[in-house]
DNA sequence: TTTGTTTATGCAAACCTTTGCATGATACTA
DNA sequence: TAGTATCATGCAAAGGTTTGCATAAACAAA
């Protein structure tokens, strides 16, 4: 039972004139008589007009929406950088379609394409963890939607990007540890695959590499994906080892908080026997008991400054595409759940 | 630099029909020879050509696009709520525009205008905490566009709603308090406006009632928002009360943790002291020390539900409104912040 | 009066697709 | 052979809006 929007004809039929000259006063031409646009304009406030978007997105060319496709919903973090990016874009009039993927490759492809379909503006994608292939992005950049991908990174991929330096908050952390005196510091790892596992993973190397830490691959587990279930299995089998290790840096805060859970069921004390330090510094992450020290990230400038290297492709449309690589800085914040410094 | 997408008229001019048979061909009409829709056909795939949805949404006057409105994404609870959805919708071909409200009243009108300006099919609405009148659903009813408010009532508004029984699971949780043997017991309120809000002091007051409990006023702190800051603050005022409560029911998981951080820092044991109940049971209060009895919501189902009935409202295009109001019940899971009965 | 200028208006095309109706061609029936 | 049925195709309208171009009217200047 939709009821007929007014239209422009309609308009125009009521006051005995065209269409033209009825859009004519909408749009504050100068090609029009004052009393008559005056006639008009009140008229369209009378009926109640309103544009209908559908006939200027097709005639125009653009829909002023913008699609965007996150692994998922559910987590604070792509949360908080859907929020950010719907600040930024509040304002300017665009609308977003919001869609997640689920970590799945073909669910994200199947989504890009539906939102093509409609004709969105541009995209901002946060891959899948099994997005290994990368043509369907390259389709996309190839039919002309503008692309920002953003924090997951895609190498090779030419695109504008916003990532969070993984490999420093991951250093940082890593050098803490070593700094308050613990020496054999195990890392739980999230995805293998995701570019920030990745990036975690070699600033935790690097940081024993610098300071001569011997590598033992006992203390690195590689986890299954990045939830808390994943850290109890982790720590677990840490745990179960000869030598259990005097610190643990995980991939985020919900590994590090199921990891937690275990240390505590045996009766380890943290941060006295083991110091735990998670990513991402999740809300909740200060009231856990102990409060758990945590690499924060900008997330939330991350969708800003996402969107706005998208608003800025849309309004300048260039041709010679000069591709920006954005990286944001994390920052270790420390609480109870690590030893201090001596 | 859009590149310009391949029209069903590109493809009759290369073949010298007219677009008309184009377009027979496509959608499988009888009335076109088998060869030439076998050449047709072959053709659009090979030119890529993909129908234009802008063009076909203005004929059809409907867009396959659904507006949400949430009060806010970043909150396990709304970005759950948005999953199950999602997933209703996923294989319908319906896409998502996702706004958050972020509580604002002016905002969520403003929000709901935008998209029906883009012709959205229907709405799935959470109504923001201060959306105390109800006009903007009304005039959105009027103009015939489907409305489904999920989650938070909107007492005298005609619409289909889907709520969780708030009531229930308040009255739940205050009835095992009580059967635990506990005496004081406190209740820590979200935002005043809400109608979770509301259900839930009613069920608390109750269960007091039917047990002949004194309601007593000094136990009943009305928080600014349901934020654990607004739990820290509650539960201080209820530590500086002359008597102590001995359990404090929350209105959810985040101002009981907050809660929790105060007992603990004042080194009053849960749950031998106070015990602790919260609302929601989102993922890590299982994670915390102790960890959290809590009252769990079906909110995916929530979401789930309300796309639904959505949809069903969609297909069948009813002259005569038949609301339909769903309430989901909710269940107490009993951890370790509550004592156990004896 | 004629020509030129200014100003306001309408027409029609364009954006892309579907579909009722008309037309033309072919084949079949009487 | 004439008439009819069948089938494939194209035309044009509809959906709502903007805009280049043409036109009409009014008026000023020569």
């Amino acid at each position: 039972m939709k009821k007929d929007q007014v239209t422009i004809t309609d308009l125009a039929r009521e006051l005995n004139v065209s269409p033209s000259t009825v859009s004519r006063a909408l749009n504050n031409s100068p090609f029009i008589s004052v009393e008559r646009k005056k006639v008009i304009l009140e008229l369209a406030k009378k009926m109640n007009y309103s544009p209908n978007q559908l006939a200027l997105s097709l005639l125009n060319k653009r829909t002023k929406i913008l699609g965007v496709v996150v692994p998922e919903i559910t987590s604070y973090y792509f949360s908080t950088a859907i929020n950010g990016i719907q600040d930024k874009v509040g304002s300017s009039g665009y609308k977003l379609m919001i869609s997640q993927s689920n970590e799945s490759f073909e669910e994200e492809i199947r989504l890009m394409e539906a939102m093509a379909l409609v004709r969105v503006d541009g995209f901002l994608i946060s891959p899948s963890s099994n997005t290994l292939n990368y043509d369907h992005f390259e389709k996309i950049k190839d039919s002309g939607f503008p692309l920002v991908i953003f924090d997951r990174d895609c190498v090779g991929l030419e695109a504008d990007k916003v990532v969070v330096d993984d490999y420093s908050g991951a250093f940082q952390a890593v050098e803490y540890l070593i700094q308050t005196g613990c020496h054999r510091i195990a890392h739980i790892t999230g995805s293998a695959n995701l570019s920030t596992t990745q990036h975690r993973r070699k600033g935790y190397l690097d940081a024993l590499q610098k300071n001569n830490y011997p590598i033992l691959e006992d203390l690195m587990v590689i986890g299954d994906d990045s939830s808390s279930e994943s850290g109890v299995a982790c720590m677990q089998k840490l745990l179960d080892l000869e030598q259990i290790p005097d610190a643990v840096f995980c991939y985020n805060d919900a590994i590090a908080i199921g990891a937690m859970s275990v240390i505590r069921e045996r009766g380890i004390e943290i941060p006295d026997q083991i110091s735990l330090v998670g990513f991402d510094d999740e809300p909740y992450s200060s009231y856990f008991k102990p409060s758990l020290t945590s690499v924060w990230q900008p997330i939330y400038d991350l969708g800003l400054l996402s969107a706005k290297i998208l608003l800025d492709n849309l309004e300048i449309e260039k041709d010679n595409p000069n591709y920006r690589f954005e990286v944001l800085k994390p920052e270790l914040v420390i609480r109870e759940s690590s030893r201090k410094i001596v």
